[in-house]
DNA sequence: TAGGCCATCTGGTCCT
DNA sequence: AGGACCAGATGGCCTA
């Protein structure tokens, strides 16, 4: 059983938990899965994705159900994850709702702006070269990262030497 | 009540 | 081979 924060919903989950319970339970769980994999595969709309040319795994109904548990719990852990780096992220970014949690696309449009914002402040302040912002794709993560802790160094570097003199 | 936002499930594909 | 990643589907909660 997961709780959401908020209170919004409470929703059950089909965990490992429940699957080595009592086997009743387990049961029932296991018919829930089935009868919600009936309805997805005999829906209105086919999948027009190409089966993938990998052998067939011989595994039980059982097994694959069990395998499929697990696929759910690693996906919902990942999830998690992703959640908690958009929360650290709506620390750091500053904005007028504070109370109000910012949805992901207002956090990561707010981050975007943010950082378009301190960029330009660490080009005016240090009056020098600066890798143009539009366009640098994945050079974001690495090397155009590695530019920008270098160059707010500096130029808090020379902010500091100008203003104890 | 419609629309936005979100969590979860699911199966396909990619990566190690 | 198996886990990570991704995108689509589904359904619940909340607000205007």
């Amino acid at each position: 059983m997961k709780t959401k924060t908020k209170g919004k919903k409470q929703r059950q989950t089909v965990d490992k938990e429940a699957f080595s319970e009592e086997p009743a339970m387990r049961k029932k769980e296991l018919e829930k899965c089935l009868r919600h994999k009936e309805r997805r595969s005999g829906g209105s709309k086919e999948s027009s994705k190409v089966p993938t040319g990998r052998a067939k795994r011989p595994w039980s109904t059982k097994d694959r159900l069990l395998r499929r548990l697990e696929s759910n719990e690693r996906e919902r852990q990942r999830m998690h994850k992703l959640n908690n780096a958009f929360q650290a992220l709506r620390e750091v970014i500053p904005h007028v709702r504070a109370e109000n949690k910012l949805s992901k696309i207002e956090t990561l449009t707010l981050a975007k702006n943010y950082i378009k914002s301190l960029t330009s402040i660490i080009l005016n302040m240090s009056n020098g070269h600066f890798p143009a912002v539009e366009g640098m794709g994945g050079a974001w993560g690495s090397k155009l990262h590695k530019e920008i802790i270098v160059a707010s160094s500096l130029s808090f570097f020379f902010f500091f030497l100008k203003t104890n003199r």
